[in-house]
DNA sequence: CTGAAAGCGCTAACAC
DNA sequence: GTGTTAGCGCTTTCAG
């Protein structure tokens, strides 16, 4: 199955059926016609690695890394840059990092090797890998971050705008009256979870809300810690009046606590969550939330990649993208 | 970057560059040192196109083709096959076919392009797909398919037992005494959801249950059909006591609009739905299901693919898995 | 232990 | 129009 033994079968030479099948013109149309039937009947289709190793030019492939595809939000992230890739072309690989900078570096090696002309990639915030996608970087690769990002280096990226997602969560629940807020946090190694915590410990003494230390719960990214963390809030003697959750599998974690302890919200505790994802809205009472927009994160994100390989110019490098809060019933009225 | 280079600058022969590297033996420890501390330093990855070329061997890649990344049950099988995947040192191209059968051929050319050592697909059923995949198949490709398959190709496939888990919602249904039943269908298009169906009338037929056709509701596999087909069902004047859903996304449609029209369930319809999904559990009341197993149908469907890559024998061809009845609160017990 | 030469499958530049 | 030649980066003989 090579363009050789096409010439060999056909009495002709290999550059003309490289030609040929290549759709380059200086075969006759009847030459041509012969090969392409040829090649389709013994169920022919080219070299990818040898056709890309000669031309030196792109292999058409991407590689792009996330954390978890279990996680909804990139699921949705990763659905948008597939529809993106497709129209332009492009396969892709992809890798799982698992939060873990080992398995990460491993992953871009192997992309490396395999020469991929680009790299999207929610990359785990870690030394070691911040230093890998620099030497990258200055290597002239073309790389894409998503979700997160490293603030010292200067990769193009999309990420959402935490601070203000988290502003607008707190603005919401100091309108409705209260004064005392509880916190389900994500993995330590979340620099995503770091600013959201960060942000909202701020802006909730800005506005004079208590967040005691107990109602800090939280020690993971997955629904397990939601759930736990939500228990541990619940069973508490002085509770915060509002629980705040930090993204979407801790807050499936933390509605089953709730539906588990049958607690009533919003009149026993109040809820307000980062992200808007599928069970949002068929809890009852459905659930107050702030929402990315995943979907046009990927497609910025694969735009921007292909934009820079066939030297466009990008707008801009670092893109922070609005949240939108929507407002439902999980957050009682307290004034 | 290569090894050509390498051996310029080092003043040796590209060969003994390329037995330092790669581990060969019959290289002086001193200069293989030297050499590897010389590619480290100038960040020299080898060429994965270059070597599966020349070594006429595998290329460490495979293909996955799924129809939806948005659909969770895919999103899980995938996170299982990746995990199986990666610590056998496979990368992977990640395909989406949209159940378009073009879109599904384009992909596939494009992996055998790219020489993948195997293929794991969940096809979209069609007669061009199958054409294509017998093509494949007996020019030696290595294939697995889960989740669903061709009854007249002899290909190795995992997929789930769906007229066990019918049959088991029925039953249970049964059992709490209803005697009518509303369908929610999936996709013309989707096998699996032809099979439920058929499995469903068949069955409910048997065991006198009525499904009257104005209760058979949904054109597609969406979110979106399950919620409109659940609005219609509960609009109607004379409606079933008891709806089955037959996926997890229609579900989650199928939820949503409960919700909105604030039916009570099971007071006023009882609800059961095949796969158990992240919502099912904190939905009020949480929601009877049938579970399908996910995750060991993505280890079994890589580990079958990497068993005939290495040429060990697989028990079995055609492997069905089980499914689980989980009993919660959504249905009601009329007897 | 190291070097030389050949070739995987393909394409681009150059002949004729 | 078609053939010839060379070479992408690598590995595998075979020499020395």
């Amino acid at each position: 199955m090579s363009i050789t033994k096409i010439a060999k079968d056909l009495g002709v030479h290999p550059s003309t059926v490289s030609r040929a099948l290549s759709g380059k013109p200086g075969v006759s149309e009847d030459l041509r016609n012969k090969i392409i039937q040829y090649a389709e009947k013994i169920g022919y289709y080219p070299d990818a690695r040898a056709s890309s190793l000669r031309k030196k030019g792109k292999t058409g492939t991407l590689g792009i890394i996330i954390p978890d595809i279990g996680n909804p939000f990139f699921a949705t992230v990763i659905k948008a840059i597939e529809d993106v890739l497709y129209s332009h072309n492009y396969n892709f690989f992809l890798c799982v990092s698992d939060e873990d900078p080992e398995k990460e570096i491993f992953h871009l090696k192997s992309l490396i090797s395999h020469r991929v002309d680009g790299i999207i990639a929610a990359p785990t915030l870690d030394n070691k890998t911040k230093n890998f996608y620099s030497k990258l970087y200055s290597s002239k690769k073309t790389i894409v971050f998503f979700d997160r990002f490293f603030p010292t280096l200067d990769i193009p990226s999309i990420v959402t705008n935490n601070e203000q997602g988290i502003k607008k969560l707190i603005n919401h629940i100091y309108k409705m009256g209260h004064k005392t807020l509880g916190i389900i946090s994500l993995s330590p190694e979340s620099i995503t979870g770091k600013i959201r915590l960060e942000t909202a410990l701020n802006y909730a003494k800005k506005l004079k809300i208590t967040v005691q230390p107990e109602w800090i719960q939280g020690f993971d990214s997955t629904e397990e810690s939601g759930y736990l963390s939500m228990k541990k809030i619940l069973k508490q003697k002085r509770r915060p009046s509002v629980v705040l959750i930090l993204n979407d599998l801790t807050s499936l974690g933390a509605l089953r606590a709730i539906s588990e302890l049958k607690a009533n919200v919003p009149e026993e505790i109040s809820l307000v969550a980062f992200d808007d994802t599928y069970w949002n809205q068929i809890f009852n009472p459905p659930i107050t939330c702030v929402k990315q927009d995943p979907k046009e994160m990927g497609i910025l994100a694969a735009k921007n990649l292909i934009n820079i390989l066939n030297k466009k110019n990008v707008l801009k490098k670092q893109i922070l993208l609005d949240t939108k809060l929507i407002i439902r019933q999980s957050v009682k009225k307290l004034i």
